[in-house]
DNA sequence: TAGATTTCTTAACCTATATTAATGCGAGTG
DNA sequence: CACTCGCATTAATATAGGTTAAGAAATCTA
């Protein structure tokens, strides 16, 4: 994927007014490992394009436990897809020093997806894109076991996997990171 | 939210032409219950929306089991999200005698989205919507109990849970019949 | 580098859910 | 109405994964 300005950069043919105005919606930002981008709660909205990194989105439930909702290496957009009452669910935070571009939610749906050529059906593309990821999460969600949600887990971030601690990876699978330390022992050995 | 015919009526104002053409594309069909519409590895992805009725859409797994990713009640909008190698991944099916408006996939990317006056934000926000209701699912499933889940269905589908067979929520919900029965047995004898 | 801290692994034990199977109920069909 | 057949329930048993705990390995920090 494109970032933002990227992809503001293909349609130079509109008026350069316009380009600037829109130019200075999107902030570029690093954040230090550890730093946290969004909190749960937050009333503005942001969408964080990644340039050089790793961020992740998770909520922290009754008992405080986090559950990992999902990681966004080099080239991702990661934001919180909740819009109940204006405020976010999820928090996003830096697991490697990170660069990013920044955009408001409603800068980027009244001024960057109005600008761009995404406007019309490929702009559906890429969302019903997004969309079938869930889809495939979801249905390995109901259907497979550890194990096989590991293994999806890797094809949807290769690489990933030696970044992050287990645990998040465990997190991310909604099993204990004890099962999947477990899980994949007895796999390997079983070879 | 509005069928496809009801959200064109509201887009009077363009030409009746460009208005008719699409209007052909609509087609209302009605399906006996346990029909069905779509069968996974159909190439033709349709939309329905279900004008009255019960719809379902599922996966069969190796061993042949059945996953429900959705319900679709009047009023939703039921497709197959996926567009890996252009085929379908879901079967979709009658639950009751149905009743829906049919659009191609093609024709509603190239056709109906750019039509209504949904091409600017407002379209990104019915996708939003939707990404937030499945984020929420995906949050549940890696993190909630077989109790929990069942009460994050009843207050998605209100209603619904007196119209589909238990063993289709236990489905949706990625839990075996048995459990849901034991489970919901055990809380309503603990009231 | 030493020490502190976090993460991973392993193991023993526990619990929720799966599996299998039997029974009874209810809806649909002849 | 009688006969299926699918569905719900219950129970006995099995198992995957959770919990707890402790030590080993890796990572961070001074």
């Amino acid at each position: 994927m494109l970032s933002f300005t990227e992809e503001i950069n293909q349609h130079k043919n509109s008026n350069s007014i316009e380009l600037s105005s829109l130019m200075k919606k999107i902030k570029r930002q690093t954040f230090a490992k550890n730093t946290i981008l969004q909190n749960a709660g937050d009333e503005k909205i942001s969408l964080f394009y990644v340039k050089r990194g790793l961020l992740r989105s998770y909520t922290i439930d009754d008992k405080g436990k986090e559950h990992i909702f999902m990681f966004a290496p080099e080239g991702w957009l990661i934001a919180d897809g909740s819009i109940n009452s204006g405020a976010t669910e999820l928090f996003i935070d830096a697991l490697e020093n990170t660069e990013v571009e920044v955009i408001d939610q409603k800068d980027f749906l009244e001024l960057f997806l109005p600008f761009t050529a995404l406007n019309d059906s490929k702009r559906a593309e890429v969302m019903m894109r997004r969309m079938a990821v869930m889809q495939k999460r979801i249905i390995m969600l109901i259907s497979a076991s550890a194990i096989e949600r590991y293994e999806h887990f890797t094809k949807t971030y290769p690489g990933i996997s030696q970044r992050v601690p287990q645990k998040m990876i465990a997190s991310y699978l909604g099993i204990t990171p004890e099962a999947l330390s477990k899980v994949k022992g007895t796999k390997a050995r079983g070879k």
